[in-house]
DNA sequence: TATTGTGAAGCCTTTCACAGCA
DNA sequence: TGCTGTGAAAGGCTTCACAATA
């Protein structure tokens, strides 16, 4: 924290993907990526993603290019995705469900360790699958209690629009820290406490635009 | 298409979020809102709001604020999504489902009219439930065939990572325009498709982001 | 020689401040 | 009077071009 120069927005955005790119690359055993790779693969400019890792730091080698391995740990470290976060899930439909069964969350140390419906009795009899050992759903009324007692740091909303603001204040009772709201409706959280919204009419909306353009 | 000024990038990704604020308005009744009002429900400042809409055109009252119905009708022109657009998904499990049942995609005339699975048997026999009506799972197989027989525009990923990309040449070949891509992978189109990703890890990466520092 | 790190230029975006108007 | 429309200023982001160097 505080421990690199101060990191603008855009470039922030773009560390996620770079990582993705990293872990890739990685895994097929590339030990050097040179920025111009790292541009293609990204889909952005080279002379951006050298800027973008000067922000924190002078370690890439001229001549060769940068050392996965050691990049991966320095965004990692920056993200803050470099130690475990407990998450819970409210809303256990199929969205909900999805989350619950999503890989790709396991990468960065994502642990979703409490589930919560309002008729957990109707999903799947208590019991969801996830990745790995199952979960059982709780029901919504001890969401706060199990919450705090399990360390939950952020909480995912897959409720119906209407219940969002109710389950987005359980979890502020509950000293969440971050929300992500998967719900298409806005909610109101304290300014203490992070809010993101992923609306998928919003990315389609976009995606005609530009078919439409 | 090319009747407004060229509108920049960053005010059409906020054009939907408008839309959104501009129905629940419409919704209470509300005749007229001002910039103001609009700007403090979607947390954005007042001048970006009238400077936005200055871009397709001056009919703002002045003394009163704009007509929710006027703007509402101009945004979803400029947006495209004053007509129906017809969309395919493939991979029906719980995160395809989820978008098979998503109510908000009515709003803006998204109409699903397609669903593929590589084991349409095991998807519920045969049927998934959508919003109102029914719909059939097909064989993937099928896929270029049936896209092309109902005028799909658009195409959903929702299959593991390993089969995106070939689940993205499918939908090429088959002469969709735009593509969303939800499996958390990179893939690769032409650049005459149009390609939106939808990575929810780096939605959580960035939530986190902002928790640590 | 190949590739990084970066000053400077140019472009895009946001915000301010106020004239113009219903 | 209250709110829009907008020129101008300020700030942020991207790209270029090239010196520095492993």
């Amino acid at each position: 924290m505080a421990k690199y120069a101060k990191i603008p927005e855009a470039t922030v955005r773009r560390l996620s993907n770079y990582l993705k790119c990293l872990e890739d690359l990685e895994q097929k055993g590339e030990k050097v990526a040179s920025s111009a790779l790292i541009a293609l693969i990204c889909n952005v400019n080279a002379a951006q993603v050298r800027k973008d890792f000067a922000y924190f730091g002078e370690f890439g080698i001229r001549g060769m290019g940068y050392s996965v391995n050691e990049l991966r740990y320095h965004i990692r470290e920056i993200l803050g995705t470099n130690r475990e976060w407990r998450i819970a899930v409210v809303g256990i439909g199929n969205l909900g469900s999805a989350l619950l069964m999503y890989k790709d969350f396991l990468k960065q140390s994502y642990k979703i360790v409490a589930a919560f419906d309002q008729e957990p009795v109707k999903v799947i009899g208590h019991i969801s699958e996830q990745i790995g050992k199952p979960i059982e759903i709780l029901h919504i009324d001890r969401l706060k209690e199990v919450v705090k007692a399990r360390n939950v740091e952020i909480g995912l909303i897959t409720t119906p629009p209407p219940e969002a603001q109710k389950v987005a204040n359980l979890f502020v009772e509950a000293n969440v820290k971050g929300i992500m709201n998967f719900a298409p409706t806005q909610i109101r959280v304290p300014s203490h406490v992070v809010l993101r919204n992923v609306f998928f009419t919003a990315a389609l909306d976009n995606l005609v635009y530009h078919l439409s353009n």
